[in-house]
DNA sequence: TAGATTGTTAATCGATTAACAATC
DNA sequence: TAGATTGTTAATCGATTAACAATC
């Protein structure tokens, strides 16, 4: 159904599911591209032409059906199952995803994390025990892994990822701070949070001036 | 210096910055827009179009300084002096982000740390401890504050935020899940990871089709 | 000088917005 | 039916790329 779909309008994608769980739960059961553009700052054009590169879900003269339209949304994204997460790295960030429940909650759930520091390996990270990284590719050989979570330093990140590329995983949640060069098929979403707190800075500058 | 500059130069302004951190400490000392585009892969009509955004700072024939770019662009960026920020939040994001020291080597510096828990008051976090949130007003008025980071719930942010630029707060990091409306002049960074996580779910679901 | 590379203007490309016939 | 609102095409806007004179 969708052929090609911009960087743009696939950046916008998950406020829009956000919203529409949000009018849901509002117990909103309509919307129209108006209402649901003066809600996001969005005109009411743009909110049409998103929705339909996945083809046309609303009715002339009514709108968008809310449930309907979140859930083909939440198809979209993937979110209508769950998705298997390891995490490479038991430091802070590492234990901070392992421990949130906002991924889970949307369906992203930590099967296993691993560092190589003896310290950290056989401590426990709420329901999960850290395991020794030489472990990592046994693992992944049996048992199902989605998403591989770098929460490692630069230094061994590009060469952890190409390891995990060889052992059949595909997609990546990388919050090191490098741009990691994948073979074609692989995804990767980079977190970069220096880098967010850098155009915070200069965003703060500006408005000085 | 700097006239409007576009939200896209301004997202790729951390990314020259790394690079050319990168390029330094490779002790590479003259790069041209050719050779920094193969490197970040972009064109070099691209990033001399970036650079003249604020100004000429290339030679012809030879290429830019990357010393004296890095620095340029630092300070464009506001990392050539530090930033005060306090942490709204104990649970796993605050105490990640008051734990990590990545964000201080690059002049961001946790003050003080805040929740409204009584388990979590008191407790340390690091060098820290977290304060009662009925304190931060006071806190506010006796101590430099240029950053707020909100690592609290969806259900408080939005008021938690409103109260904080009474207080005189600028600058705001949200971890929080929604799109805070705040008054003009105050900046925002949004980080949002469970976006992150279903643009690479989305992605990954393109790959298979 | 000749070669390299910038800064900047012009051309192209893509994304956003506007307009409107179709239709619920 | 009349009003509202979609899906889609056309117009506009902005960002990226190409081209090239200036010059180190």
């Amino acid at each position: 159904m969708a052929g090609y779909v911009s960087e743009a309008v696939i950046k916008r994608l998950p406020a829009y599911y956000r919203h529409l769980k949000e009018l849901e739960t509002e117990g909103v059961k309509q919307i129209s591209s108006k209402g649901l553009g003066e809600r996001m700052q969005l005109t009411a054009s743009q909110i049409r032409q998103d929705i339909n590169c996945f083809g046309g879900f609303g009715r002339q003269g009514y709108g968008y059906s809310v449930a309907g339209l979140r859930e083909h949304i939440g198809r979209i994204l993937g979110v209508d199952h769950t998705h298997a997460m390891i995490i490479i790295g038991g430091g802070n960030i590492g234990r901070a995803v392992a421990l949130s429940d906002s991924f889970p909650a949307n369906g992203f759930q930590t099967v296993a994390i691993f560092d190589n520091d003896q310290e950290k390996i056989g401590t426990g990270v709420g329901q999960l025990t850290i395991q020794d990284v030489s472990e990592l590719k046994q693992y992944i050989l049996e048992n199902t892994v989605d998403i591989a979570v770098l929460a490692v330093p630069v230094s061994i990140a590009q060469e952890l990822a190409d390891e995990l590329v060889t052992c059949g995983v595909a997609g990546f949640w990388n919050f090191a701070p490098i741009d990691l060069k994948l073979p074609e098929g692989i995804s990767i979403v980079n977190v970069h949070l220096d880098e967010g707190l850098e155009i915070l800075s200069f965003r703060m500058m500006q408005g000085l001036v």
